[in-house]
RNA sequence: GCCGGAGUGGCGGAACUGGCAGACGCGCCGGACUCAAAAUCCGGUGGGGCUUACACCCCGUGUGGGUUCGAUUCCCACCUCCGGCACCA
């Protein structure tokens, strides 16, 4: 018998499999596709046991789907742009190309290594110009459709590095590398108009049905749909300060516009809240009588907003700009108060304050002695009273000091009165969203430049198809200074205009990195087309992609923005479908010592240094095995070592036998069986049948494994009644000391099944086998293995007998005995005779092939 | 606070549509083989009671109720943990 060298039969069949790009397709239109694909990886340098694991589950369906006689397009690529590679060309003064590459190599390696079965030929790096081209092409476009737009929005700001700082590169409030604190720069930027897709892909999250609820429901709430109307409250006459008050955004000259979803409260509003931000405040605060106490309070705020996320919890705070505006409902002045937990961003960046029905407002009037009026009521319980009231009501009741909506339940009077808002020109009823446009502008070198040249004379315009793509420049100083590395290569700034030829400026700006993984599951379908970013008609023949995998950190802005962009490239008319991923699974991640690997824990666990120790067969079937995928598993070494054991009981079973199962009939169908012949080759083709469901669309991997380790044990016991396997360990001479061809037969459909089964799991390990059993094709050529349903059935089956509820006896019966024979079994046993004694039996109940439930009184 | 998910042996987990709770593995205990050890193979392993024994009985899936002949599974209330969002008007 030769030994299990997990070593040498792994290399040996990861350059075979390299040699003849086993993994690599085309679109053979003949064949079903198959679609499978994990989230591409971020070349950070080397993968942990953690990363790998989404890899072998995308592996094992790929695989799976592959032997069932689909087309099957897995590919791997790498997001390659971002920001860890600037700070290690930073730290290292190596450039962040060579960093990423050298990353890349060794990552390419580690899955080569782990056996995972890419179609190479198709791989890509999102740095490359070849890729980054098509983010170019593709944001010219959405210029060209008003998707893709450009205006002031804030940055994080280090006064001391005299930088841009990314978000992830503020600590705590200040900068990563020298703790300064942060501060707000305005800058032009480039926004993706998501936005107009919020409603569709609002409520195109209700198809997709497999895809996880919790990742569902965080995309919903993300994009946080809220219907309302916007109402303005017109300044007094008199008052004309509103009327210069700038943009339209900020309402109707002359007036506050706030947005409120429950304007069945609006009676009870007696104040209104500005956000700093709002375009009104600093014309309010100008005109005051004390316009230097405001400003200092109105900084404060403006300072406090950006610690306030970090910092949790801030009190809420505000003051008086001396203004007051009406009440379109009532007719009442209000005062008008800035406050500094209104978000300037959402809504209209005010709001009215309705302190008796809103928790926040009522907070606020109570600190600041605004009045408090009650105008909904409770259903039942004592009529409230604004200045008793201890806590704001803010269930639905009935309206009360409302003019003519008095007495109508909350949800009636919501409708009427936005009905009554918009016919009476106070307001319209809109639907507002929390999810923002997409701002994609970075102040950084490594990503895609932003193909816009800025013109003096003909202002914006977008870098011709013709003269893309507009190639990162290799030479730049990274002293982490300075507000766009780009902006510091005049032979990359300095263009003339495509449009005019007079002298311009390239824009210096990036992409987020986040467009780049926004569209890649279409690269790759057609990866080196240099005319397009893809074909249609390839897209057309691969996409969508049916099983997509990769971790739950990606549920929002990674899993939108592709439905987003999935959404452009169908209005482009470049992709038929609305979604592009039919199925998406979230691995759970691998934890070491109860928490996640990284580094600088010092907990990592390396897949290289198990592969060495116990080959990547046993690695790849102990993390499948120790949990489904979704969840979260502690890893152990013991466990392991367990997955490498049951490897050696497969293989000290299998190898031995080859030699003589080679030379058996490959099906013992039709054949005179024994007793327990006939019992292991049930036990095969039930293996089938289990396996088989548990592995698509179940993706109970876990239970599959445990499955074929079932049968192995089935296989032990059977060698062990026949001798088979005293004779199998001095199995050197190559006889295993069985001739009975049924024996060899059945043997061999068992071995076959459980080779072709495991194969998935340890592919390395069942080539081999495959081979010794006489397969001159490889496992490529193997197809899935079908059961044999006669074969799997039982011919006796053990029910249950229930007494009231609890199982008093069990008994055997042949598979076809009629409900009547199986009926007096039960009632006869001695068990159950013992337990229905003096009673009557109500009912009979039988559930085929499990239980007999017997009700007596 | 809101939303989502989950609570099962010493541990990881299984039980698909309401039908024998604890498959499979780890660990542990015992046996065989061995001079011995490792490896390997075989057996045992939720808790309690009772018995010479075969057996049998009771309890048991976070807690308390409910529906049902029957509930880990469905319903109601609650507790705990994990994840996400968090002043979104």
């Amino acid at each position: 018998m030769a030994d299990y060298l997990p070593q040498q039969i792994e290399q040996k069949w990861q350059q075979q499999w390299a040699e003849t790009g086993a993994f690599e397709v085309t679109e053979d239109r003949s064949r079903p596709k198959f679609y499978c694909l994990e989230m591409f990886a971020y070349p950070s340098g080397h993968a942990h046991v953690g990363h790998v694991r989404n890899y072998i589950i995308g592996d094992i369906v790929a695989r799976l789907k592959r032997m069932q006689g689909f087309n099957v397009l897995h590919p791997f690529g790498w997001d390659a742009f971002g920001l860890p590679a600037e700070n290690a060309a930073i730290k290292n003064r190596l450039h962040p190309e060579a960093w990423t590459l050298e990353n890349i190599a060794y990552m390419k390696g580690q899955l080569q290594r782990l056996g995972i079965s890419y179609a190479w030929g198709r791989e890509l790096a999102t740095c490359l110009p070849e890729y980054y081209h098509w983010n170019q092409w593709l944001f010219v476009r959405m210029y060209e459709r008003g998707l893709a737009y450009r205006r002031r929005s804030s940055v994080n700001w280090c006064p001391s590095c005299q930088t841009v700082l990314a978000n992830e590169q503020v600590v705590d409030g200040g900068c990563w590398r020298c703790g300064t604190s942060v501060i707000h720069r305005d800058l032009e930027q480039w926004f993706f108009r998501i936005t107009d897709y919020a409603d569709e892909l609002l409520s195109a999250a209700d198809g997709l049905t497999d895809w996880p609820e919790k990742v569902l429901t965080m995309q919903r709430n993300w994009i946080g749909r809220s219907e309302g109307a916007r109402i303005t409250f017109p300044l007094p006459a008199g008052d004309r300060a509103g009327e210069s008050a700038g943009p339209a955004w900020a309402g109707a000259p002359g007036g506050v516009e706030v947005f409120t979803t429950r304007i069945d409260t609006i009676f009870g509003a007696t104040f209104v809240l500005l956000a700093p931000e709002h375009a009104l405040v600093e014309r309010f605060v100008a005109q005051a009588s004390d316009p230097g106490t405001l400003r200092a309070q109105l900084e404060r705020f403006r300072r406090q907003d950006r610690l306030a996320r970090l910092s949790g919890e801030v009190e809420k705070e505000g003051f008086d700009t001396g203004r007051t505006v009406i009440n379109p409902f009532t007719r009442q002045p209000v005062p008008v108060w800035v406050a500094n937990f209104v978000l300037g961003e959402y809504g209209t960046g005010a709001v009215m304050g309705v302190p008796a029905h809103d928790e926040r407002d009522f907070e606020f009037a109570r600190k600041y002695g605004l009045r408090v009026k009650a105008v909904v009521q409770p259903a039942d319980g004592p009529a409230l009273d604004g200045d008793a009231m201890a806590a704001a009501f803010v269930e639905d009741g009935t309206l009360a000091d409302s003019g003519e909506f008095s007495g109508l339940p909350s949800r009636e009077a919501w409708q009427r009165m936005t009905r009554h808002a918009e016919s009476q020109g106070l307001g319209t009823r809109t639907v507002q969203f929390r999810l923002k446009d997409w701002g994609i502008s970075r102040q950084r070198y490594w990503g895609t430049p932003i193909p816009m040249i800025h013109c003096a004379a003909c202002g914006i315009v977008p870098v011709p198809d013709r003269d893309l793509p507009v190639v990162l420049p290799k030479v730049v100083e990274f002293s982490g200074r300075g507000d766009s590395p780009l902006a510091q290569i005049p032979e990359f700034v300095n263009v003339t205009c495509p449009a005019c030829g007079g002298a311009a400026r390239r824009e210096t700006d990036t992409m987020d990195t986040f467009v780049d993984s926004s569209w890649y599951f279409y690269r790759f379908c057609d990866a080196h087309n240099d005319a397009a970013p893809f074909d249609p008609a390839r897209v057309g023949y691969w996409a969508p992609v049916d099983f997509y995998s990769g971790g739950v950190e990606h549920a929002i802005l990674h899993l939108i923005y592709s439905r987003f962009f999935a959404r452009v490239f169908r209005d482009l008319g470049m992709v038929e479908h609305d979604e592009p991923f039919a199925r998406l699974l979230t691995q759970g991640m691998v934890l070491k010592d109860g928490h996640v690997m990284s580094k600088s824990k010092g907990n990592v666990v390396d897949p290289d240094d198990m592969i060495r120790k116990y080959g990547a067969d046993a690695l790849r079937l102990y993390v499948m095995f120790v949990a489904p995928p979704e969840k979260e598993v502690e890893w152990t070494d013991a466990g392991l070592e367990g997955s490498a054991r049951f490897l050696s009981r497969v293989w000290r079973f299998v190898e031995p036998l080859c030699p003589t199962l080679r030379g058996a009939p490959a099906s013992a169908a039709g054949l005179d069986l024994t007793t327990a012949e006939r019992a292991l080759r049930r036990k095969t083709h039930q293996t089938i049948q289990k396996v088989t469901g548990d592995l698509y669309p179940r993706v109970h991997l876990n239970t599959a494994i445990s499955a074929l380790m079932e049968l192995v044990n089935e296989l032990y016991a059977f060698g062990e009644q026949g001798g088979l396997l005293r004779s199998g360990r001095r199995a050197g001479e190559g006889t295993t000391g069985i001739e009975q061809v049924e024996t060899c037969a059945v043997l061999r459909e068992a071995c076959e099944a459980l080779v072709l089964m495991l194969s998935l799991f340890c592919p390395h390990f069942c080539e081999e086998l495959w081979q010794a059993l006489g397969h001159d094709g490889g496992l490529a050529a193997a197809r899935w293995p079908v059961a044999d349903e006669a074969a799997a059935r039982a011919d006796e089956v053990e029910y249950a007998v229930q007494v009231n509820g609890k199982v008093r006896a069990r008994l055997t019966v042949a598979a076809d005995a009629a409900d009547q024979e199986i009926e007096a079994a039960a009632r006869t046993h001695p068990q159950v005779q013992a337990h229905i004694a003096g009673r009557t039996v109500r009912k009979v109940v039988i559930v085929r092939g499990r239980l007999v439930g017997i009700v007596a009184n």
